[in-house]
DNA sequence: AATTAAAGTTAGGCAAATCTAACTGTTTTG
DNA sequence: CAAAACAGTTAGATTTGCCTAACTTTAATT
């Protein structure tokens, strides 16, 4: 690759470090976590970390967790704005159905042009979600982060939208479509139960059904 | 990659010895000519050659010269048919224009997905040339062999390439190597004037020009 | 607080892709 | 045909990304 362009290996890693330390408080992540989620070993991770360091696109110290410097997390939320776009290119213009589209876009991520990004966002009409429903970054790297909260956290009695997933694996993604919930789908949450965090749900007049804590925690709706 | 996938460095060393292999008798090429066209060096290209035999994509002896074996072929066809695909895309869909699409169109080529590609070639209509007037194989690696028509035929804003005349004449010859016309140049018709036949075409970005229809009745051209 | 468990790093090695320098094989040509 | 010129290969080094085995540091638990 050009000189200052980053490789495959490090895009991905700087996209791991991201989307691990968005979902913690500290807003970091430690070695191991990212080895698990690149399906990658430690000792491969420390050499990474290494170099990102050197490179000034993350905070990090020996033994210690690892944050993203304010220019490592611009260029992840760029490769996290084109694998968005890139999906909803796939899932919209190609017609690709949704639990097919992460894989390519896995791929077609790490293109390196401005130029086609902004093109591409133009001829799609610049949309603000992708087609698992979670926010499209803009070109200055801006994240809407509407009021999305975990399906488990819904009230009884309560209607909301589904808007995205926190698990994108094809089982969850096949169950979703075997009882019916996609993007989009509006539901009501009818009933809890104490003893297993189980969810009783119903989608328009179809009958009711129940889902587990595991399920609901992985679902995300707006109220 | 997925083991079975090559990589993009073998990609284009298959892409390099197909397409010098083409214009030559013999249907092979060199070492050297492998590494000037891959803006690499001799020995980094000896390497490659031997894995390349390894894999049964190339024949291959020392000191001697190289060829495709049939499995290579077709594995460098599809590769210039994903180029070629791409480069239509980022012009027709995108609205690059045809200069700056092969840059990106390197990158996408080695975009690993069947599904990908035939569905982006149903999303395109199924075309038969790139910007550049070049022929896209077909899925099964067949290749157009441009049916050759004469220039007067050509459709207004149509790209096509120099492949033969019909008039073999001093005076005629010479006129065409005035106007800097070749076995192999690419023009495009951009008009024509229904008084007299006359066409007015373009070489790259040339001024444009104006051609006698006794003119472009004696060149072939393939579409 | 001392021990154990876990998390993380070094050490050392391997494969891919690249380079330069030095060598060998092939071709051209006086 | 012998010498020079050219083409091509081998040797040895470097960089990146990855691994296992062994070690060190930090955290948890008794
Ligand atoms: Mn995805
Ligand atoms: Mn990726
Ligand atoms: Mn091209
Ligand atoms: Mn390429």
């Amino acid at each position: 690759m050009k000189s200052g362009e980053l490789s495959f290996t490090e895009e991905n890693y700087l996209k791991a470090i991201y989307s691990l330390s968005e979902r913690s408080v500290s807003f970091d992540t430690s070695t191991n976590e990212i080895a698990e989620r690149l399906r990658t070993k430690p000792p491969t991770v420390s050499d990474m970390l290494k170099k990102l360091t050197a490179k000034k696109l993350i905070a990090y110290e020996k033994y210690k967790r690892v944050q993203l410097t304010k220019s490592g997390r611009q260029i992840a939320i760029q490769i996290v704005r084109k694998h968005r776009l890139w999906e909803v290119f796939l899932h919209s213009t190609l017609k690709f159905s949704w639990d097919e589209v992460h894989e390519v876009a896995e791929q077609l991520e790490h293109i390196h042009s401005e130029e086609l990004i902004t093109r591409l966002e133009k001829f799609l009409g610049y949309p603000k979600f992708d087609p698992h429903g979670d926010p499209i970054p803009s070109a200055e790297g801006e994240l809407e982060d509407g009021k999305r909260i975990n399906l488990s956290e819904v009230e009884n009695g309560t209607n909301c939208q589904v808007v995205g997933v926190m698990d994108s694996s094809t089982p969850f993604l096949q169950y979703l479509e075997q009882i019916d919930i996609a993007i989009g789908t509006r539901l009501k949450v009818v009933g809890k139960i104490e003893f297993d965090g189980s969810m009783i749900i119903q989608i328009k007049k179809k009958p009711q059904f129940t889902v587990s804590k595991k399920f609901s925690e992985n679902v995300m709706v707006t109220a």
